[in-house]
RNA sequence: GGGUGUGUCGCAUAGUGGCAAUUGCUCCUGACUGUAAAUCAGGCGUCCUACGGACUUCGCAGGUUCGAGUCCUGCCGCACCCA
């Protein structure tokens, strides 16, 4: 029998860390956690990608720490929610995705999630995927649980008055995102849902579900996004988000470039680093003597370490500082397909992706992108033969390929 | 079902019948840097025997025209209004 840990330093600070929000509000929820009494969290993951990022896993860590104090954790798949895909945020329908493509996307997600979970010893997190009984639920199980809602609270929401704005469609079946989500929660009959500050909304229409049809109170707790005070997110669209499948030279590399504002929450949100010491960093960010390059190496480092351990986290810190700070060839240079005889550096570069069409690669070598062996050369009309064996090709920053004839 | 609009290079926008097509963002390359931010320079349909040329693009299919993103017809998609 797991014992539930009501220590109130501990609780105090899971209360704290990288919360935005709890409702109904906090004293209540503290005395619930300090009740001894075992609560059930969820989370839930919709599968719309092949791999969790780094947002997911902001959740998921903090999944942990409930795991930690001894309560049970549901990792919830959305494989049912994740075809109708949620409206938040979205300025324009999501592709519905089908349900094969959807289990194909979640296939990793446990392994990923375990970087932050346990799924097996004592006290193991469960998954669970909400087809389960969303597939089950019939028109009339629909109806009732839509007379819970109203078209109005619906419409109320920015992206889609913005959608409403500029005359851009709104599809029924993206108010039953939220639905479904809610039901979640009845059907689990959970006492606690974690998310993104984002996802209010839907976790909201839980509570509500729950308090109509379960008289029970849910307690919501949304996270702070991982987003700099110009409200920049990380996100697919911006291009550094981190997936958790990242190559930990990759995750690394991807840490490194996000913007200085997200340091300090980075370390807050995304690292088991005593939260004490996170407040310590905000101060040195704030008073400005480190180098925040330096803090966001750490950074990196401490992320990397989680998902890939320290060994690789190790490796990459190293090809950061040799190939990017110092720029020097990195060891392992993966090797091109072997030139078929003569090929112009140009054919070159678009058979090895490293240039969209050969108009691509003539422009980056004409600019200076393109080196071989750390010169550049701008004769786009070179030909490769076999006495280029063994070099390196660069192109732009991080792109080289060892060419190799076989 | 009726009406009014609308469909342009990832997104967003301009486009009087002579356009490979405007502008913004994204993006790419370079300089300066810390694979940050800011700034600056160049680029962003494909291909070539390249200060030039060829080909393919503006929802789809036809038509008018020496010439069509631009005009006409039909289809398809989308939005709004009315029913």
């Amino acid at each position: 029998m797991v014992k539930i840990i009501t220590d109130e330093k501990l609780v105090d600070e899971f209360l704290e860390r990288g919360v935005a929000e709890i409702y109904p509000d906090k004293t209540t929820f503290k005395k619930k956690l300090l009740s001894g009494e075992k609560i059930r969290v969820y989370c839930g993951f919709d599968p719309s990608a092949p791999s969790l990022h780094i947002g997911n896993a902001i959740l998921i860590n903090k999944l942990s720490e409930l795991q930690k104090l001894g309560h049970e954790v549901i990792f919830l798949i959305g494989d049912f929610t994740g075809m109708i895909g949620d409206p938040t945020d979205k300025s324009a329908v999501r592709k519905k995705l089908t349900r094969e493509e959807v289990l194909e996307n979640a296939k990793n997600y446990q392994k990923e999630a375990s970087a932050y979970l346990f799924f097996d010893k004592e006290n193991p997190a469960t998954v669970k995927y909400n087809s389960e009984w969303n597939d089950k639920l019939s028109y009339r199980d629909l109806m009732e649980v839509a007379s819970n809602f109203t078209a109005q609270q619906m419409f109320a929401r920015d992206m889609f008055q913005e959608r409403i704005k500029n005359d851009k469609p709104i599809y029924l079946h993206e108010f039953l995102y939220p639905l479904a989500q809610a039901y979640d929660s009845v059907a689990m009959d959970v006492d606690l849902e974690i998310g993104g500050n984002d996802q209010m909304f839907n976790m909201m229409c839980g509570r509500d579900l729950m308090k109509a049809m379960k008289n029970k109170e849910k307690f919501v707790l949304t996270m702070k996004l991982l987003a700099d005070n110009e409200g920049k997110k990380m996100g697919k669209s911006e291009g550094n988000v981190v997936w958790l499948s990242d190559s930990p030279q990759n995750m690394y590399g991807k840490v490194m470039s996000w913007p200085d504002g997200v340091i300090g929450i980075g370390f807050e949100l995304c690292t088991n680093i005593k939260f004490s010491e996170v407040k310590e960093i905000y101060v040195e960010l704030e008073d400005g003597k480190i180098n925040p390059r330096d803090l966001k190496m750490k950074l990196a480092y401490e992320i990397t370490k989680i998902n890939h351990g320290e060994e690789k986290a190790d490796a990459a810190q190293d090809y950061f500082v040799k190939t990017i700070q110092k720029k020097e060839i990195p060891d392992d240079v993966s090797p091109s397909l072997p030139p078929p005889g003569e090929v112009t550096l140009v054919e070159f570069l678009v058979r090895e992706n490293m240039a969209e069409s050969k108009g691509d690669a003539r422009r980056k070598i004409e600019q200076g992108g393109v080196s071989i062996d750390g010169e550049i050369i701008r004769d786009y009309k070179g030909i490769i033969d076999e006495s280029w064996d063994g070099k390196i090709v660069k192109v732009g920053k991080k792109n080289f390929r060892k060419i190799t004839f076989e």
